[in-house]
DNA sequence: AGAATAGTGTCTTTTAGACAGTATGGG
DNA sequence: CCCATACTGTCTAAAAGACACTATTCT
């Protein structure tokens, strides 16, 4: 290419938003419902174009998914996912996305926004088995959070980010069942856990009710890091033999 | 926005790439020195804008790989590292890159390319400590690369891609103590590579030299994850107390 | 009392880390 | 011979996992 009279070529850039809860001990992601061609009616994750060339990747993901799914969460932690930049994965022409993760405890129920016709959530499982059907390659999209996520949940407190400010061990415990899918044993789950350093602080007297006996509250502790890391690999847990 | 009148902003869309290899027990990063403005005679990764706008971002960057180092090296394994999009890292205009990861055994010295006027290694930690001045937001972009071979050192087989096709164990051991920058007990070392489940495959009837007993061979085994990780704590050697 | 969940203790197996000691080459 | 590196074995401490048992609430 020689040097002056080449000017290199220009693409769209958008962004795409992987945010995960727990809805019902099952994972959920938020979807909304696609206003605009293409794939008008179709869900979609949400996201969009940038606005104006000088905008921040972080602020056009906020942007949109207060404009998409009307959630303003302050404090929200976006975590790059990864660019996904096949030529033909949008009818529009050529579209780099990156897509951003985020963790969330129950959220309030998302209303649809100015570009989409709705929002709400969706079990993960359904996007990832395909009986949900999403736009453009957000299929991947997702199942590159969850794999995230479920990653994360062994060397990370993000844990705690599914849940509220205050929770019982057990609900921690929920996270990390419906997010590996696996049963753990709450009585060995409860000594890693508050051996794990500064992953969590008790609450003083403070204690939530259901039934059964109630349970000590804790918040989300300093540590991001693990240390030791909570092991992957099973240790089912199938009940007492009586 | 309206819908009809608006389209999106367009960006200009590059690729850089970290390529990190082993020299005399010393993570080094490939750097060229660049031959265009802007930053003409600095030290910068290689990379560079798409060369048309369908091109695949994994075919952009050994484009610019082996036209700006002369490197074309087969089954090169590149990694997406990140997306480095802030408004103004780069004089021209918005300019997003996204930067790729590779790890390599002792390549060829690299010449230089097309747009470069120089290619060559250079000690990680004085890109990292700041001696070795690179354009852009590049420094960054190696720190994020050598933390990110950091962690997966741990959980993956990724310390093979340093060595030749065929290694001993302490040439092996040796990428951990570079790149972790610690010292490891090489009798703790061994059991724990020989354990952990298809990592290394020793290499029928051969062995190497240099001084005192031949050391056995291997070569890279088929598992990619690493059951049990390496544990990073440390276990510093400080040799025998006789 | 009985059901249900919360939390503690204890035992066994596995793994990490320290380090003695043996094996096998080169000077 | 000595030296250096390669490897094996053994011990100890920590952690994982199984699971008995106690605690505290609700109905």
């Amino acid at each position: 290419m020689d040097s002056d009279s080449w000017s290199p070529p220009v693409v769209m850039l958008a962004v795409d938003l992987v945010i995960l809860t727990l809805r019902r001990s099952q994972v959920h992601v938020l979807l909304i419902e696609r206003g605009v061609e293409p794939f008008r009616g179709h869900r979609a994750l949400p996201g969009g174009f940038l606005c104006d060339r000088d905008e921040p990747l972080l602020d056009a993901a906020r942007r949109e998914l207060s404009e998409e799914a009307g959630l303003v969460v302050d404090s929200l932690h976006l975590e790059e996912l990864g660019v996904y930049a096949d030529p033909g994965r949008d009818p529009r022409g050529r579209v780099v996305s990156v897509a951003y993760l985020a963790v969330r405890p129950r959220l309030p129920e998302p209303t649809a926004g100015t570009d989409a016709a709705g929002a709400g959530w969706e079990p993960a499982a359904r996007v990832l088995g395909g009986e949900v059907a999403v736009a453009f390659d957000h299929r991947r999209i997702v199942a590159d959070g969850i794999e995230r996520a479920r990653r994360k949940l062994e060397h990370s407190a993000l844990a705690t980010a599914f849940c509220g400010p205050v929770f019982t061990l057990s609900e921690l415990q929920r996270v990390y069942e419906a997010v590996w899918d696996v049963r753990l044993d709450p009585r060995n789950f409860y000594r890693k856990v508050r051996r794990a350093d500064g992953f969590v602080v008790p609450v003083e007297s403070s204690r939530a009710t259901d039934t059964g006996r109630p349970a000590q509250l804790f918040r989300a502790g300093p540590g991001r890091a693990l240390n030791p890391p909570m092991a992957r690999s099973g240790a089912a847990y199938e009940g007492e033999t009586r």
